[in-house]
DNA sequence: TAGATTGTTAATCGATTAACAATC
DNA sequence: TAGATTGTTAATCGATTAACAATC
């Protein structure tokens, strides 16, 4: 994976036109134009082969894209050709749904620990991961090949916890904590800031209102 | 609320400011300026007083902006000055974390009902709240004053239900399955795809990887 | 071949940044 | 008053859309 400086809007579409490939293979279509996913996608079929191009050349003249080939050249270029390896430090609500929400592992990301520091829960199974207290972290982190640490614990340790995880090796974080975190460069950060995306919503319902 | 044609940029930046700006006021601090917020919040002082001059003129010249002031306004801006009602439709893990998640509560976002098709969890209590048999909804919409329907189904049911809701009137929709929903103009749909969001960790992962 | 559709360049549009007069 | 900092206009940058030659 070389293709750099690729804008973030260019890859957030991505994992949407990976969705709409899904849903063509699983019909068994063999072929789409960008004319035909544009429509059905509701954008233009210029931002769609723009899109695609940063990447390659994945369509050919007079035919479109091939389905089953595009869908896996997206795949590759969002990494889950491979598998990935998670951790989730906090074993809260939210902790425990994502574990046992099943579509991450089908599509290569597996939870493998479950850390909190509330020794009531510690031994507790959450779809037969065992929750551990974070003194073991840093040992499971080196120990188990892990990419991803999922931070679902309150903001106010939220910041330092990131902390410990990037000295612990750790490349990149999927946060739900309601804050933003402080890591170097190099780190990547992905926010789930729930409450933000409710007051968006809430925005847009206000505007429209009355 | 008359704000319109605001762009969904300058939308999404806003529970942000108001985050920061709840910080602040929180610390005591009585007024800042466009160029302090923008260090902290490594953006740009022009970008800040652009955004903030689309709903008004909130600053004074030489002093900067009242934090508690622009703190309250940007509240009302996003409509939580005013409590919104909201309903959840699928009783799963995620949907059970949603409703225990205090933080939603504190802002105005109260969880009225809970629904489900599943009837061996009618009658269960979230947080007080009893799970409800799908076809209960209609009625308990037009009797809550229920602007948000939270949707945290599978996606084979979301795009059907979504409608379902919408002929009853709900003017806004909080979507959590991986589905683009079917919704008439004038509905607002604000998406959480936790699976796209994870997917944009991994490519950003994969580009340094190596 | 004729028709379809790409990849890519050029044009447009919109968002961000810079600059500065207004003014507290 | 002098200094600080806004609100706003102008300049720049980047992203989206349009157009079309290349070619399957």
């Amino acid at each position: 994976m070389v293709e750099k400086d690729i804008s973030q809007a260019v890859i957030g579409r991505l994992p949407r036109y990976f969705r709409y490939l899904g849903m063509l293979k699983d019909e068994g279509v063999e072929r789409v134009s960008s004319r035909d996913l544009s429509d059905m996608m509701r954008l233009t079929a210029s931002q769609i082969r723009q899109d695609l191009n940063h990447f390659g050349g994945f369509g050919h003249q007079g035919y479109g894209y091939n389905v089953e080939n595009l869908y896996e050249e997206i795949g590759k270029i969002l990494g889950i050709d491979k598998e990935h390896n998670l951790i989730i430090i906090g074993a809260g609500n939210l902790g425990q749904a994502l574990v046992n929400y099943m579509n991450f592992e089908r599509r290569g990301f597996i939870f493998k620990g479950i850390f909190d520091n509330d020794p009531k829960i510690y031994g507790m199974k959450v779809r037969n991961i065992e929750v551990k207290p974070m003194e073991a972290v840093k040992d499971f982190i080196k120990n188990n090949n892990i990419d991803i640490a999922v931070l679902t614990v309150p903001k106010d340790s939220a910041v330092e916890l990131a902390e410990e995880l990037v000295s612990y090796g750790i490349k990149a974080i999927w946060n739900f904590a309601h804050v933003d975190l402080n890591v170097p460069s190099g780190i990547k950060v992905e926010n789930v800031h729930l409450l933000d995306s409710l007051m968006k919503l809430s925005y847009n319902l206000a505007l429209h209102e009355e």
